[in-house]
DNA sequence: GGCACCGATACCCGGCGGGTATCGGTACGG
DNA sequence: CCGTACCGATACCCGCCGGGTATCGGTGCC
């Protein structure tokens, strides 16, 4: 199976409709019936049940969707990383969230540096849910993620930290002189709603937001209330109050990486951050 | 980049040699050299060092190299679990070390067989170290394995049980009548030899076996030792004794299944385990 | 310095990817 | 109930690319 053909198919999944496929492709339709045609020859497999009106997906279809997007996903980075390699020479890209485990990234980046055979490390700072991306598909080297917010599945992680949740709340919020609150007390509170992988957000009353600055500017605009790691009381601004919430789900953080890039350099980081 | 030209790449990568790579590929050498030289203009990359006496990886190669394997891997998984979804309809193929395990595969199978919206499950045995290559590359949809042993690195797993390991001797033998041992005691006795990846026989005295069968009827005869997971004492042959060996490292027995691969089926294959 | 080895280059051919034109079946509206 | 619009499949043509053979050119060894 080729790439392009990988590529064809996956288009016309997601569409369900071979002219609006090959217009994304940017090919003529016919091409791409065919090409869609002999894959489905060479693969002894019928992919689509379609007649002249509709196209749908069989359950070997959908199996190819999913396992062809990450097949795909593993060739744009093994591309990726290569040239990176080629162009900044060794050197490593670490990615992790605006706003969260400064702290501890600033430990580790200063250990890694001072181990020796270490690499320059490039940080990358992004908004959340975008590092699983950029580590899946090559422009990232290694990551510091947050369960249980983001998904480890498909890297390998260490663990690093565990800790609990505090709610942050404007000064003179009437919840604000509590000594703990419970998640229960906090449900009437207008809770960020933060973007999903595509970069679209959920239903719901709460502000709309992209990164921590925005989420403490709101908190003490006093339009909004959230839940957050202990950690983030190191750097907060005046206004803001913390109050511990013990049934909150305590929050892991892991340094995760791409199997098989098991290089010298992010083999010393990980041992690094596992020192620490 | 294309699959085709990734074999082609790896190919090379693992000869070093234009000449023998493209007989390996079963193609003439000119077409090969023009391939290569390609795919490094298009990467704008350059991936060997070659004079006309010898070819070298470069950094990049080295890169593309350990990425393409793992790329071309998921490329053929991919198309094998997409032609087993169509051949074999719904239906999962599990996978473990033959002898290893048994009681707790047979609960779980049991108990998923029972589970409303249960699909067939085929049951693969083999040597170990192979689950990993069957469930890498689309033939097996999860496995048992037994960490330290196996490697479950770019794996999503759940553990499912742990246990110490046992000294594993003939009747009769000197230290078959202590009460415990240590690792250390263990040192001189003719303890087996596994094959690794490929299949080889690292170099030692012990005798090489490839499964629990030949161990167990090698220890029998007196020609073998082992340390092995407590749970193997279910099954014994007369003619064996086990002892405690406390410092051996404690065996977890996880269930491990590649991501991406969330259908239905093995979700639930998967939280049934859990609940075990 | 001659020779053997090996990757690159030159040149040719056939197949495949891509295009346009058109067919054939299906659902919808009048 | 028929006309029509829509959409995937088919027919046919072209140019490029993957593959072949022949040969060149550089390198290390005897």
């Amino acid at each position: 199976m080729e790439t392009r053909e990988l590529r064809y198919f996956v288009a016309v999944a997601e569409e369900l409709h071979f002219g609006r496929a090959a217009q994304r492709l940017g090919i003529a339709q016919p091409p791409l019936s065919r090409a869609i045609g002999r894959l489905e020859r060479r693969l002894g497999v019928t992919l689509f049940a379609r007649n002249s009106r509709t196209v749908t997906l069989t359950a070997a279809g959908s199996v190819l969707l999913s396992e062809g997007r990450a097949a795909l996903d593993a060739v744009e980075a093994a591309e990726r990383r290569t040239r990176r390699a080629f162009e900044n020479g060794p050197g490593l890209v670490f990615v992790t969230k605006a706003g969260a485990s400064g702290e501890l990234l600033a430990k580790l980046l200063d250990a890694y540096a001072a181990e020796p055979g270490s690499v320059p490390v490039d940080v990358l700072l992004c908004g959340p849910g975008e590092q699983e991306r950029l580590l899946r598909d090559g422009r990232a080297d290694a990551a510091l993620l947050h369960r249980p917010f983001d998904s480890t599945t498909g890297f390998d992680v260490e663990e690093l930290h565990t800790e609990g949740q505090v709610a942050l709340l404007p000064a003179g919020h009437p919840l604000a002189s509590s000594s703990q609150l419970r998640m229960a007390e906090l449900a009437g509170l207008p809770l960020p709603r933060w973007p999903d992988r595509e970069g679209r957000y959920p239903d719901g009353r709460g502000p709309a937001v992209r990164d921590h600055t925005q989420l403490l500017q709101l908190i003490a605009l006093g339009r909004a209330a959230a839940v957050v790691p202990e950690s983030v009381r190191g750097h907060l601004h005046d206004g803001l109050v913390t109050v511990p919430v013990p049934d909150a789900p305590r929050v892991t953080t892991v340094i995760a990486w791409p199997p098989h890039s098991r290089s010298r350099a992010l083999g010393l980081l990980v041992a690094t951050a596992t020192r620490l």
